[in-house]
DNA sequence: GGTAGACCTGGACGC
DNA sequence: GCGTCCAGGTCTACC
């Protein structure tokens, strides 16, 4: 089954799937040399459907290959909806794009959307998984949590979709740790999955919410495991650039830009986007940084 | 509010 | 092959 969804123009597929490295994480997963993607879903009815997604004109291209009901099609396009963030406006930070030539590629590419994960529960691990560890202890955690606990599609398929919260809660913090290796990790993400399975907390709900960016904030840094850095990430995938998601590798950019590769500190980074108020994370995030490693 | 140390793993390096 | 060191954010205890 084949259908498209259009997006608010500008839009890019290519530029959104490749706007960080969530493309490289299970369930994400895709050929090399091939434009398409694919996404392993599983749906509200629990059934698990491989979703394939393409450039398409005027916006994005989806295909599943088994038979949908009316239900499970909305449903689907809702997901790739948020994740792509197809109806999102980036007229303002293209006009402000405009006028700094270190973010020229921001209009060649038609950047500003960051490819998102269905559930915010799922970008809320992803992100605790990326902390204290290097890109590939990451894309490993997150492979165990996928291949040990996610459903799959059938027996015979390799594709798991990401495990649920209750999914999760039912595994135990002991067993994250020693199974899915995810060191002093597990109890974080133990401890949140039994509170979003419980429906002690909704952190979908941050999606759609109303708040303040700064008491978003306060809610995300709750999460045990969600600090500084992993609160202003988070934040940027809800749509909030106020923050910047300072990690060593900001550091080390900020410092040879600007300060000749001098130690510094996350005031100095804040100080040298403060000026692009609240559009500051996308600035940062979309920088074209004179140091290449 | 600021700081030091612990947490865990994989990779780099020296022997 | 083995041992040691280091990088990577967050939490907790302490000042």
């Amino acid at each position: 089954m084949k259908w498209c969804l259009t997006a608010r123009q500008p839009f890019s597929f290519k530029s959104v799937i490749r706007s960080h490295g969530w493309i490289d994480l299970a369930p994400f997963h895709y050929e090399n040399n091939s434009e398409k993607i694919w996404y392993t879903a599983s749906l509200e009815s629990e059934k698990v459907v491989d979703i394939g997604l393409e450039e398409a004109p005027g916006g994005v291209g989806v295909e599943v290959s088994n038979p949908l009901n009316k239900t499970e099609k909305a449903e689907i396009s809702t997901k790739v909806d948020w994740m792509l963030g197809l109806d999102r406006d980036f007229s303002t930070f293209h006009d402000l794009a405009r006028a700094e030539p270190k973010l020229k590629r921001v209009l060649e590419m038609s950047a500003g959307r960051i490819l998102r994960c269905p559930m915010f529960f799922e970008d809320i691990v992803k992100t605790i998984l990326t902390t204290n560890t290097q890109w590939g202890g990451t894309k490993r955690m997150v492979a165990n949590l996928v291949n040990l606990y996610g459903r799959v599609i059938s027996e015979e398929d390799q594709y798991h979709a990401f495990p649920s919260p209750k999914q999760l809660a039912a595994v135990g913090s002991d067993d994250l740790r020693s199974d899915a290796k995810l060191g002093y990790r597990a109890p974080y993400i133990s401890e949140l999955s039994h509170l979003v399975a419980s429906g002690e907390l909704d952190v979908e709900k941050y999606k759609k919410s109303n708040l303040r960016t700064s008491d978003l904030r306060k809610k995300l840094r709750e999460i045990k495991g969600v600090g500084g850095y992993a609160a202003a990430n988070l934040l940027m995938i809800l749509g909030r650039y106020d923050d910047i998601p300072v990690d060593s590798w900001a550091l080390k950019m900020v410092s040879h830009e600007w300060f000749n590769g001098e130690p510094i500190g996350p005031s100095e980074v804040e100080a040298k986007f403060k000026t692009w108020g609240e559009w500051k994370g996308l600035v940062f995030w979309f920088w074209n940084w004179s140091f290449k490693e």
